[in-house]
RNA sequence: CGGGGCGUGGCUCAGCUGGUAGAGCGCUCGCUUCGGGUGCGAGAGAUCGUGGGUUCAAAUCCCACCGCCCCGACCA
């Protein structure tokens, strides 16, 4: 291609709201424009690494017999409504109503779609595994989308579906497809992490997610050196070794006028006391029942790991009433302390349930927290003695100094971009929608699925994240929207033009692509361009290097520039086509 | 949804104690230059987010709305 006649706008500085690195690239580099918030127009250098994404994920999945299909954007309420994600999925999906006042959606994923087709015409145990895989723009309408397309409201996803007749083969098809991702994202060149993750409202009881590992990534993994590796949204840790107290240094309770003082933070500040010293109290309604959270004042609650505990569909944080009624004061002031004996029946409030309390409290004495008083709080507390837990779990976000759950050695933790997802669904959707088959007892069950997506578009961020320097990006050879920027130098001499054809018909025999480019533009007009847009090779034309019959060549992740004659060119370029997998 | 900020040529921004719009980059033309955003000259390009109000006069002051961004909450 020549960058004369390529839709190309490169800037010298990005757009404003422009607010992480890799998006600030796009811009500049003429990949992406923006239309409205969180959503980007793609333009011809964009398309391309999209496209070259694509096709590594989709020769991937082939290789595994994946099947390629093409699904609506726009899907009808009604098979939302059977799965009752209508409803479940909430001002995410963005609806919309046609002409005659028929109800759709806009897909933020196709599990309904997917499933009812193959529920219709495929009903034999003999017709299965299946693997099916689309590519198609999503739309989740984000609250807050940010970091251009890492976190976009329309984005183009990888989705892809598994169908079995059996428990085991869908876990061994997962595992499969694992293979697949790994083979994936190793060939886009992109240093990443399988890790365990929550399964979320997308549901099943196996999940990975693939991270690419970058500090500006919004997830957060926790490591372990024995190959654990996790979401800290559902890491686990193991319990510390437990500590006796001596009786003697254990104080009598006390209350302390905490007046306005809600958080941890603020009563440890005025306490003078470390966070660890705190018993946090929270409520939750766990399907409609109020239950007590106690974690260590350091820590979060973990949602997940609580609703996994008590084994209930919904858990939401308990509104204020629901503290008033039990604990008698705000939020910030409930306690363990005799919180039993405390309920105040109330019109429309249930008595409380449950006390579950994480198991690192188990090491926390003469603890501080709410004394279920209007600003107060109580010093002096231990378990045992002053509070008693009907269960002990661990419920809170994986940290620092948490230690892993396989081997119990610290855990670490890095931030990552989360590039691909994996799920083993069970028969959530196949049991919702009926898609069902008969086994080969001539019995009907439900299939087994499996869900995969992978964002394409995320990760053509997540690589510039991982690939840039201060002049702009350098991409993996495998997903650069070319292998080479061809710059001539002189563009007007014929001598020049000629050997840059030359070389750019080599290129092109060698199975690659160039941007060759022939503008009538100053050499640092071309380089700096060149350094932005990022291609991984760049060969270089000019009279001064023509008169010894060579050109030279530039690796972009390189300060070190080679020369080449110009005859042993095809030779060269063929030992860098063997470097792209 | 709460708090804060911003909307002025394609991009970055100035002008905002009211008097009818400027710069740099980019673009066009000419000359110049030719290995890291060359220099000079000439030009094109703006309903100053939208609507209303105050005023002799509004980019500038007031109100409403719309859009965008940041922090948080929410969600995954």
């Amino acid at each position: 291609m020549k960058l004369s006649k390529y839709f190309l706008p490169t800037l010298r500085e990005a757009p404003q709201d422009a607010d992480n690195v890799s998006v600030k690239l796009m811009f500049r580099a003429g990949m992406i424009r923006k239309l409205a918030s969180g959503i980007y127009e793609w333009l011809p250098l964009g398309l391309r690494v999209l496209q070259k994404i694509e096709n590594i994920v989709r020769d991937e999945l082939n290789r595994v017999d994946g099947q390629e299909v093409r699904l609506p954007v726009i899907q009808p309420k009604e098979l939302w409504m059977e799965t009752g994600r209508w409803q479940v999925y909430g001002k995410e999906l963005l609806r919309i109503t046609d002409r005659k006042d028929s109800e759709f959606c806009f897909a933020p994923t196709a599990e309904e779609v997917i499933t009812n087709m193959v529920r219709r015409d495929v009903s034999s145990w003999r017709q299965l595994p299946l693997l099916l895989y689309q590519f198609g723009l999503k739309f989740r309408d984000e609250i807050r989308p940010r970091f251009g397309v890492m976190r976009s409201r329309e984005f183009l996803m990888k989705d892809g579906y598994s169908f079995h007749a059996t428990e085991e083969d869908a876990q061994k098809w997962y595992g499969i497809l694992y293979g697949a991702y790994e083979r994936i994202f190793t060939r886009c060149g992109l240093t990443f992490k399988p890790v365990e993750a929550d399964s979320g409202p997308i549901g099943g009881d196996q999940s990975h997610e693939f991270m690419v590992i970058a500090d500006t990534g919004e997830a957060e993994i926790a490591l372990c050196e024995c190959g654990y590796a996790a979401n800290t949204e559902k890491a686990e840790v193991s319990e510390a070794p437990a500590r006796t107290a001596d009786p003697s240094k254990l104080n009598a309770m006390a209350d302390v006028a905490t007046p306005g003082l809600y958080t941890v933070e603020d009563v440890a500040k005025f306490l003078k006391m470390n966070k660890k010293q705190f018993i946090k109290t929270l409520f939750f309604l766990a399907d409609g029942q109020p239950v007590m959270a106690l974690v260590r004042g350091d820590h979060e609650l973990n949602e997940n790991k609580l609703r996994r505990f008590l084994g209930v569909k919904d858990l939401e944080k308990a509104p204020q009433h629901i503290y008033e009624a039990i604990a008698g004061c705000p939020a910030g002031f409930a306690g363990p302390v005799s919180i039993k004996t405390r309920y105040v029946a109330g019109k429309d409030t249930l008595p409380l349930t449950k006390v579950i309390a994480d198991n690192a409290l188990k090491n926390v004495f003469n603890g501080v927290s709410g004394a279920n008083k209007n600003d107060t709080h109580t010093t002096g507390i231990n378990l045992g003695r002053d509070y008693t837990p009907d269960a002990f779990a661990d419920i809170h976000v994986a940290a620092e100094s948490d230690l892993c759950p396989k081997c119990a050695n610290p855990l670490v933790f890095k931030r990552g971009i989360e590039v691909g997802q994996t799920f083993k669904l069970g028969t959530k959707y196949s049991k919702s929608l009926k898609c069902n088959i008969l086994d080969e007892h001539q019995k009907e069950v439900p299939m087994v699925m499996g869900c995969y997506g992978i964002g394409v578009t995320r990760t053509v961020a997540a690589a510039i994240e991982q690939g840039h320097d201060d002049w702009g990006i350098i991409w993996p050879p495998a997903i650069a929207p070319f292998e080479f920027s061809l710059v001539s130098i002189e563009s007007e001499d014929q001598a020049v033009l000629d050997a840059s054809a030359q070389v750019y018909a080599a290129i092109q025999t060698a199975g690659m692509d160039a941007l060759w480019d022939e503008r009538n533009e100053r050499p640092g007009v071309k380089f700096k361009d060149a350094d932005l847009i990022g291609l991984p090779w760049r060969i270089v034309v000019s009279s001064k290097t023509l008169k010894d019959g060579e050109c030279e060549f530039k690796r972009r992740a390189s300060k070190d520039a080679a020369r080449w004659k110009l005859a042993e060119v095809p030779a060269r370029l063929k030992e860098l086509k063997a470097e792209i997998k």
